[in-house]
Parts: structure tokens; C-alpha cells; sequence
DNA sequence: TCTTTATGGTGAG
DNA sequence: TCACCCTAAAGAT
């Protein structure tokens, strides 16, 4: 599930939720009962979403650091009443009118101020969180030899993209995931981070991703479409393209799998 | 009942 | 580049 947008989501819910309360915390796995216990009946002042990282700030605490990795999962309900918490669940909080289960974090631990900087400092910028990084994200990406499709997963160079969305955003703009980023234009270099503003901010009001655009859509809402019918080529590999027919093709770039249309995004190696 | 997969990232070599 | 970490659900047997 998490690409920037879950992770602002779950900020923006949390906040909601449980900012400005006192909030009961617990361990229902145990390896987080020490930290818990530091933070149990503390005022959230705040959430904040960077990238794919989330910072809980606590009136008197240490801030809590939660990165999700690729299989943590927040299970979060408008009540104090929920199921009982699996066994894998890391950390539970809750208030008044929530609760929220965390199982599978990649971390999730206490951090001291300097630490939270130090992590928000090693990030890209982050386009849901201003729309403003364009210059910045073009000088992060500068002449570099690096594939594209290699340098849209690294959170230095802009923070939030994930697996899908680079597939995503590179067929849309018809640019090959081999194109080295110094063989960009710079019109091309200043469409991916508009449209990665435009399509991760979609992405956080729709909660899930999103990027067929009505032309492919037929009679039916951004809403209402299956899951099989919301993306252009992620995990398409074989199926036709939905602008031309071809099929889709798949190959690694940066360790991760990557689907591409040979004929809508021609070059490459 | 296994094995595999997943929208992520780190550290060793 | 590879091994590894985390959990749960889907797929194979």
C-alpha cells in the first residue's frame, strides 16, 4: 500500500483522530513495550508526513519515527472499541473516538530531535507537500547517467514516489524507464514533477492510485473502476496497452520490477 | 500446508 | 549485487 500518498493519508486521519488528545499506547507484540510506555496518556500534538515517513510529535516524549516499509500497514477506526490486535501488531494507540493498530513497520522507534532532522534532511522534495520543488527536484536530478526509472525510487532526488508511480508517471509522460536522466529536457524533467504533483495529490484524496485518464475510461468515474483498470502498465506485463495494444513489457531497473509500453514509450537500451 | 509476493529500505561485500 | 528485515494475503500443491 505505501507510496507518499498513503502516507500523507494516514497523517491527515491521524491527526484527525487523535492530535491534540491524550492517547493510550501499547505494545499488543511487545517489542515496543519500553518506548510505549513513554508515550502512554501523552497529549499527539501533531503528525507529520515527509515523503514516506511519519513523525509523531508528543507533548513532553520524544518524537515517534514510523517508516512503513514495504509491508507495514496502519488499521485505524473512528472508535475506541476495535478487534482484538493480531499478534503481529507492533503498537496500538488509542483515544477517545480511535483506535489504530501498527503491524510490519520497517521502523518504528523514538528519535530524538536532531535524528528527525537528520532524516527529513537526507530527503528529496516531497510534492504533496509543496508544489514549490520543481527547481529543486531538477537540481537533485542534475546530469546524472542514472537511468530515469532508477532515479524517480530515490527519496533524495524527490521523496514519496514509489513502484507504481514511477511506472506510472513515465508512461504518461511516453519517456522509457533506460533514458538517462542527462538525456531529459528540461521540459521533460519539469513535467515529471508537475505531474507527480498532480498525481500523488490525487493519490491522497482518492486513497488509492489512480492515473487512467477519462479518455481510457469509457462511461465510467475515476471511483468507480476496479482495481485492474486504474493503471496504464504496473504489474501489466503481457496484457495489451490501453492506448495502442501492445503488450506490455516488464524488466528490472534498481532491483525492483518495471512495466513499460515498447510502443508509447519508445528508446531505451 | 506450503511457497510466493508486495506500492520499501539498509548494510555488508 | 545480494542477503536480509518486517507481516499478511494470495496462489500453488
Amino acid at each position: 500500500m505505501p507510496e507518499g500518498h498513503t502516507l500523507h493519508r494516514i497523517a491527515r486521519r491521524h491527526n484527525a483522530l487523535l492530535g491534540g488528545r491524550k492517547v493510550e499506547v501499547w505494545s499488543p507484540q511487545g517489542r515496543f513495550s519500553a518506548e510505549a510506555a513513554m508515550l502512554d496518556g501523552r497529549r499527539l500534538d501533531e503528525v507529520g508526513a515527509y515523503g514516506k515517513h511519519l513523525f509523531y510529535r508528543w507533548d513532553g516524549a520524544p518524537t515517534l519515527y514510523v517508516h512503513l516499509g514495504l509491508v507495514g500497514r496502519f488499521t485505524t477506526w473512528s472508535r475506541s472499541e476495535a478487534p482484538p490486535a493480531t499478534s503481529g501488531t507492533r503498537l496500538a494507540m488509542r483515544a477517545a473516538d480511535a483506535t489504530t493498530y501498527l503491524t510490519g513497520p520497517m521502523a518504528c522507534r523514538l528519535v530524538s530531535g536532531e535524528e528527525e532532522n537528520e532524516i527529513i534532511g537526507t530527503l528529496g522534495p516531497d510534492p504533496i507537500r509543496s508544489r514549490r520543488g520543481r527547481a529543486e527536484f531538477a537540481r537533485r536530478l542534475g546530469p546524472r547517467r542514472v537511468p530515469v526509472a532508477a532515479a524517480l525510487l530515490d527519496q533524495r532526488i524527490i521523496a514519496g514516489i514509489g513502484n507504481v508511480y514511477r511506472a506510472e508517471l513515465l508512461f504518461l509522460l511516453g519517456i522509457h524507464p533506460d533514458t538517462p536522466a542527462a538525456a531529459l529536457t528540461p521540459e521533460q524533467v519539469d513535467a515529471l514533477w508537475d505531474l507527480s504533483v498532480d498525481q500523488l495529490r490525487l493519490g491522497v484524496e482518492h486513497g488509492r492510485i489512480v492515473t487512467v485518464r477519462p479518455a481510457e475510461m469509457g462511461a465510467r468515474g475515476r471511483v468507480d473502476l476496479d482495481d485492474d483498470e486504474r493503471l496504464y502498465v504496473y504489474h501489466r506485463d503481457g496484457l495489451p496497452c490501453r492506448r495502442c495494444a501492445t503488450p506490455i513489457r516488464m524488466k528490472e531497473v534498481a532491483g525492483r520490477r518495471t512495466w513499460w509500453c515498447p510502443v508509447c514509450q519508445p528508446g531505451g537500451s
